[in-house]
DNA sequence: CACTCATTCCTTTTT
DNA sequence: GGAATGAGTG
């Protein structure tokens, strides 16, 4: 045991005695005997669990109850006698977190999380933090009503921003400018320090871009998600009030996934541990616990860097290192494959995965003809799994649909799955949280939420101005905004200072009629807000009486009831939904429960804390529905097979797992495919899939696969030649082995042998399918024709006369061509 | 100004 | 195959 000379509380193992804690707490609040905690851990995760001072790095891989370690290592410092509101425990999804804190509860009781231990994703920490302090930090054009901005409000504020500085999309476009901000942010690069670094005519225009898009965010009090980390990290780094803030109350820090975090997270989690700048960090280095997996890095296009984790024993010199290395979850077949393939990855650091557990079944990997085929066998699977059991004859074993998945590297994969499980009956459920914030109804009815918490975001003003239709359209609001631009005003300003004067005010070209339509939506929304005072009263009403309010003032309801088709009931439906959704936050909001708030012992779960105003209450609601995740969603209690994409699997684990789409430029992506760091990358998302199969894994590789309307031939995935023979077993569903050049090693299951020649030719003219001159086809639009010339390569051609349309030259990569004369 | 239909363009993963 | 923009009409 270390000797503590500082001034934070000493744990002592000895103190794991409940008797001895009595005098700490509350009698209901004991912690359990430390017979409890260190109940069924190996002597590895035992350790991980009682090192508790000093930096510490767990490399967790998969299957080594890692989340049992990290629960039972809070529950351990609680039973020590360290006050639950000094632990800092951080992950990357709200669902992690609240696992988390649900298994600490299970552990010890509700009464630690009442008294103030924060398990918190690092964007919502972030926010808090941000919200907290944001008014004496100096940040300039940030105030703690801040609204956060979302990927698709991003997307449109580089639009506009790209249109005012006359680019165009051509050149720019949208989605990578924004990647290449989102990049530089990472890396806590802001406009200046990006525009100072700029060298290339390309790179100068972006950090122009830049530059007006951080203008833009700052005019409407807005953030978006790299800056809810940027600016953290900012503010930790040069207001002392808030770093100190954070540093007293926080002594132990527990971060999980640590393989995924980017620069800025690092810099952040060095500040909250005391390292750098400042204040003395213990001689022996922080309290400060990462956990995570290297072979598990499947962020590093968002930023994450796998650095990160590598090098923490060069940041912190004296941190100990606990491999935990023994999978107690997959059957030693699935291990096998999955240890295989990894062991392909050359920039890596070896780690011995084993296990005790029984081979179970061999990985099973099947060529299927097309997706439909691979849908069915897929279903086919499942079917069998649920009727007559996973494991062998004698030992039926059911598996229910909830433990059962499909895993894919794109959304767009998961459409045909869907419908051949929703025609044959089969429950599933979508990983996407964030699916139901994304709907266009809600979106709008949360565009006007959010213009109610900040007057001042001209996004979301721009987005429902004129929705439901109320006469202000674009000509219109282009005027209003050249006038707020000239004014410096938010737009709402602007629009009320129009409605207002009746010379026109600062567009005094605009009709009087449309002057009226102004009024009364200035009007519409000050109403709900009492311009200032809040709600119009004293502030303290109802949030989800709020929003029933705005989608009812506003039109929006109305709108859609208007409408006859099934999909305008549904949106009313929605919408219904959240008003319960605002509902139900409002009830389990707890405002003690903020990490932002004091951690100071006395006002803690204090209970005589005030009700929040509505004003608050509502910014909550707002961030909570941002920063919700696909991940979040997932539920295994609803008796259901799941969906999602392998990015979503993180951290999860299902009896049978089918992976599907196992081809070249799918999985490895052909995005990802140039850098061999990329390609790796993508060797550990396949490596992630694999991993969280418990008892039965299927792969499947389909011969053609419909991209963008095309069918289109594959090539089976480079990953699956490097599964390990012994153990998988491969078949062939499709009948499609002759021609088939997926391997050209031996199989040791029968897998079809197969001549590879010829294969390669033909895989070699793909966008064409041997398409040439003289073919016959058939197009969408045109009809019947005769192909008189191809032209090859990327965005290859064909000339073509058609019977009845003429001569037409189509780009094969987009026209829907069915070939006729094969 | 609002709505509908046609054309174009694009496709990874997400806090 | 689907989203997003654009042209044309009421």
């Amino acid at each position: 045991m270390r000797t503590d000379v500082h001034t934070r509380a000493e744990p002592d193992p000895s103190k794991a005695d409940p008797h001895s804690t009595l005098a700490r707490g509350t009698p209901t609040d004991s912690p359990l005997p430390a017979a409890d905690i260190f109940a069924g851990l190996t002597d590895p995760q035992r350790r991980a669990v009682t090192y508790t001072e000093g930096p510490l790095l767990v490399l967790a891989g998969p299957g080594s109850g890692k989340t049992r370690v990290i629960t039972r290592r809070i529950a351990y410092l609680i039973s020590c006698g360290i006050p639950a509101w000094q632990i800092l425990a951080l992950t990357f999804t709200n669902k992690a977190a609240a696992e988390m804190r649900q298994r600490v509860g299970a552990l010890l009781g509700e009464g630690a999380i009442a008294r103030g231990l924060t398990v918190s994703t690092f964007h919502a920490l972030c926010a808090r933090l941000l919200r907290r302090f944001a008014d004496g930090a100096d940040i300039p054009g940030l105030t703690s009503s801040f609204a956060i901005y979302d990927g698709a409000d991003q997307l449109a504020l580089v639009k506009a921003v790209l249109a005012q500085l006359n680019l165009s999309t051509a050149n720019f476009q949208p989605r990578s400018v924004v990647a290449r901000i989102s990049a530089a942010k990472n890396e806590l690069l802001d406009a200046p320090a990006f525009a100072a670094r700029a060298g290339n005519f390309y790179d100068r225009h972006i950090a122009r871009v830049f530059t007006a898009y951080e203008h833009a965010l700052r005019t409407a009090c807005a953030v978006d998600f790299d800056d809810l980390l940027l600016l953290t990290a900012r503010m930790l780094r040069h207001t002392a009030a808030a770093r100190n803030a954070c540093r007293d109350r926080w002594q132990y820090l527990l971060i999980d996934e640590y393989q995924d975090t980017n620069h800025a997270q690092l810099v952040i989690a060095s500040l909250l541990a005391g390292a750098p700048d400042g204040s003395p960090a213990p001689p022996d280095g922080p309290n400060l616990c990462v956990v995570g997996d290297p072979d598990q890095s499947i962020y590093g296009w968002r930023g994450a860097d796998i650095g990160n984790i590598l090098e923490f024993e060069e940041q912190y010199p004296k941190a100990t290192v606990i491999p935990l290395g023994e999978n107690f979850r997959s059957g030693a077949h699935i291990l096998a494959a999955a240890d295989a393939l990894i062991r392909h990855n050359a920039l890596r650091k070896h780690k011995d995965l084993y296990t005790s557990r029984p081979p179970g079944e061999r990985v099973e990997v099947v060529l299927c003809n097309d997706e439909h085929d691979e849908a069915r066998l897929v279903l086919d699977w499942f079917r069998t799994l649920q009727e007559d059991g996973a494991t062998a004859p004698g030992a039926p074993d059911r598996i229910s649909w909830k433990d059962m998945t499909v895993f894919y590297r794109t959304n767009a994969l998961s459409r045909v799955i869907e419908d051949t499980l929703r025609n044959a009956g089969v429950p599933y459920v979508i990983a996407r949280g964030t699916a139901f914030y994304e709907r266009e109804e809600i979106r709008h009815a949360l565009g006007y939420l959010r213009l109610v918490a900040n007057p001042a975001d001209d996004v979301s003003l721009g987005r429902i101005v004129n929705t439901p239709a109320r006469g202000i359209g674009a000509a219109t609001i282009g005027r209003v905004e050249t006038a707020a631009a000239e004014l410096g005003v938010p737009l709402l300003e602007a629009l009320r200072r129009t409605a207002l004067d009746h010379a026109g005010g600062p567009t005094p070209d605009l009709a009087v009629r449309t002057r009226a339509a102004i009024a009364r939506f200035v009007r519409m929304i000050d109403g709900w807000t009492g311009r200032g005072a809040f709600m119009g009263h004293d502030g303290t009403g109802s949030l989800a009486g709020l929003v029933e309010r705005v989608i009812g003032e506003s039109g929006l309801e109305a709108m859609y009831r208007a409408g006859k088709t099934d999909a305008d009931a549904e949106r009313v439906e929605n919408l219904a939904e959240l008003v319960s959704s605002a509902r139900e936050f409002e009830v389990a909001f707890d405002p003690s429960a903020d990490p932002a708030s004091d951690g100071a012992p006395g006002s803690a779960a204090d209970p005589a804390t005030p009700r929040p105003p509505l004003a608050a209450l509502l910014r909550a609601f707002l961030e909570h529905v941002t920063l919700v995740s696909d991940a979040d969603s997932i539920d295994p209690a609803q008796g259901a097979v799941t969906l999602m994409t392998l990015h979503a699997a993180k951290g999860l684990e299902f009896r049978a797992v089918a992976m599907v789409g196992l081809e070249e430029g799918l999985l490895p992506h052909s995005r990802a495919s140039e850098s061999p760091a990329d390609l790796e990358e993508e060797r550990r998302l396949c490596f992630v899939g694999i991993t969280r199969a418990m008892e039965r894994l299927v792969i499947t590789t389909a011969r053609y696969r419909t991209i963008r309307g095309l069918s289109t031939r594959t090539i089976p995935s480079r990953f699956l030649r490097e599964l390990p023979p012994d153990h998988i077993t491969v078949s062939d569903q499709a009948g499609i082995a002759d021609s088939e050049d997926w391997s050209d090693d031996d199989r040791a299951q029968g897998g079809p042998t197969r001549s590879g020649a010829g294969s390669a030719r033909e895989s070699g003219r793909l966008s064409g399918s041997g398409l040439g001159t003289g073919s016959l086809v058939r197009h969408a639009q045109f009809g019947v024709g005769r192909v008189l010339t191809v032209t090859r390569g990327r965005d290859a051609r064909a000339r073509i006369l058609f019977r009845d349309a003429g001569e037409k030259t189509i780009v094969l990569e987009y026209a829907k061509l069915e070939r006729l004369d094969r």
